[in-house]
RNA sequence: GGCUGCGUAGCAAAGCGGUUAUGCAGUGGCCUGCAAAGCCAUCUAGAGCGGUUCGACUCCGCUCGCAGCCUCCA
């Protein structure tokens, strides 16, 4: 029984869809306009990850992931770089395109843009208006009324009162509630826009989420996800728009994971603190990378570092290791290790403990080298996204020089037969200042892996 | 000021009211010509103070420390 925890009660509970089977799932994506950073990575793999499971449980999952192209951050990164704003979004989702391969994160179902779903938008915004959440104020701008959403506060725990309005950004006058916020933005010349009732513009941060989402998934549906950080306001206000436009419940179970910390710090754009995936990729493999989010429980922070990724290194090292040269037959899958695997992962997504049944899964693969053994524990770690190179493919490498390897390896080996165990040594610890690690087989034979 | 979380061994990271988490590192052994890999064994825990309990790392309270949110943010 899978149980998940939800931001909306503060606890984990029974996950039951709204249609037997089925499952609605949507994940806030990027704003596209620069790079993706190991923060955005996180979200990618945790819920491609959700995904893959769901899909492990049978359920038939229909997993959409916005792409939000059209914000004032887009519009002033074009005009810094003095290309369309268009130009620009394409570039980024491209990039962001290639990052997600890279991480083995699967592609999502619908992936909507903003910039695509403008009509849906402003006929929520209209609808908006027509029952009273909206207005239009003083600079022609349309804003949300906060305090006509009797439930405002509910996701993230907050009271309008205890809000501390102008905390860090100056009130608007135009408002009539400083907690309000912008449906729809009014264009300055040269800025972007699209045609509306109420003049030329472009829609606010928050609203193409909440047309997106009910445009593909329906108005009520099951899960939505996204970054901590989203809580408030963004999926606040999802909920005050969604609910407030169509009267009905957004969704039933909201799921939030935790930010990726540079010394103890929030890694973020505006701290400059952050790592992109694809300076990262330079240094570490894809899969280190995935297994390092991996490593630890969505929810909780995520330390990035080099010793972390060294770790993953390490431990993915160990998994290969355990499944080189044993033969991988599609068959029988050991119940046991399945159902401590699955456990965990009913446990509100615990990869880390579903990571720890591999381990220890391997221990025992490397004990008595069964096939069945190396199959389900290929299998297991496919749901999460691992394991599923050939090991000797990454405990090797990709390199040209792996004739030149076996030609030292193999003038060792005629160096071990003849006894002559100063030159057998000369050989491997030339190897080793290449970083190459030999490791001898009772048979006769040698492996080799990268360090 | 209001609201969320978190504080576990050398490092990373989980579950659990009483029984080995797991990975890396360390130590001892087996294996090896010597190594490496692997296997076996083993040492380092639960911020502090109270309370509940036969028994708490695990539940409750307080204190201290850390992180996050309060319209940039995944």
């Amino acid at each position: 029984m899978l149980k998940i925890y939800n931001t909306l009660t503060r606890s984990k509970e029974t996950f039951t869809p709204r249609v037997a089977g089925k499952v609605g799932l949507y994940v806030c994506g990027m704003t596209v306009y620069d790079y993706c950073h190991v923060g955005h990575a996180r979200v990618m793999v945790v819920f491609d990850t959700v995904t893959r499971y769901l899909r492990y449980l049978d359920y038939e999952v229909t997993y959409v992931r916005n792409i939000t192209d059209i914000d004032d951050k887009i519009i002033h990164r074009a005009n810094e770089n003095g290309e369309d704003f268009y130009a620009l979004t394409e570039r980024f989702i491209d990039a962001m395109h290639e990052d997600e391969h890279a991480l083995f994160v699967l592609p999502p179902d619908h992936e909507p843009r903003a910039t695509s779903s403008i009509a849906e938008i402003i006929a929520m915004i209209e609808k908006l208006i027509e029952r009273g959440f909206a207005y239009i104020g003083k600079n022609g701008d349309v804003f949300y009324a906060v305090e006509k959403f009797k439930d405002y506060g509910k996701l993230s725990g907050k009271n309008l009162d205890d809000l501390q309005a102008g905390e860090r950004v100056d009130i608007d006058l135009a408002k009539r509630n400083p907690m309000d916020f912008v449906l729809w933005k009014m264009a300055k010349a040269y800025e972007p826009s699209w045609q509306s009732t109420w003049g030329n513009g472009r829609p606010g941060w928050h609203i193409e989420c909440s047309a997106m989402a009910t445009c593909c998934l329906g108005n009520h549906f099951d899960i939505h996800g996204g970054g901590m950080d989203l809580q408030f306001p963004h999926h606040e206000n999802e909920i005050a728009q969604s609910e407030g436009a169509t009267g009905e419940k957004f969704v039933n179970l909201w799921m939030h994971n935790g930010f990726v910390r540079i010394n103890e710090e929030k890694m973020s754009k505006s701290l400059g603190n952050f790592f992109t995936v694809r300076e990262v990729l330079k240094e570490y493999r894809p899969e280190v990378i995935r297994y390092f989010i991996l490593s630890s429980h969505y929810r909780s922070p995520l330390n990035y570092s080099d010793e972390s990724l060294k770790d993953a290194v390490s431990g993915l090292t160990r998994l290969y290791t355990a499944l080189r040269d044993v033969e991988i037959i599609q068959s029988d899958i050991e119940v046991e290790y399945k159902q401590r695997f699955e456990q965990a992962m009913n446990d509100d997504f615990n990869t880390p403990v579903a990571l720890s049944v591999l381990f220890d899964l391997a221990r025992e693969l490397n004990k008595t080298k069964s096939p069945a053994l190396a199959t389900t524990l290929k299998y297991l770690a496919s749901f999460l996204g691992l394991l599923q190179e050939n090991a000797d493919n990454f405990l090797q490498g990709e390199t040209d020089d792996n004739a030149a390897i076996e030609t030292q390896i193999q003038a060792r080996i005629d160096a071990k037969l003849a006894k002559n165990w100063a030159l057998a040594d000369q050989i491997r610890d030339e190897l080793k200042a290449q970083n190459i690690i030999l490791e001898d087989s009772p048979d006769g034979t040698t492996r080799w892996r990268r360090e």
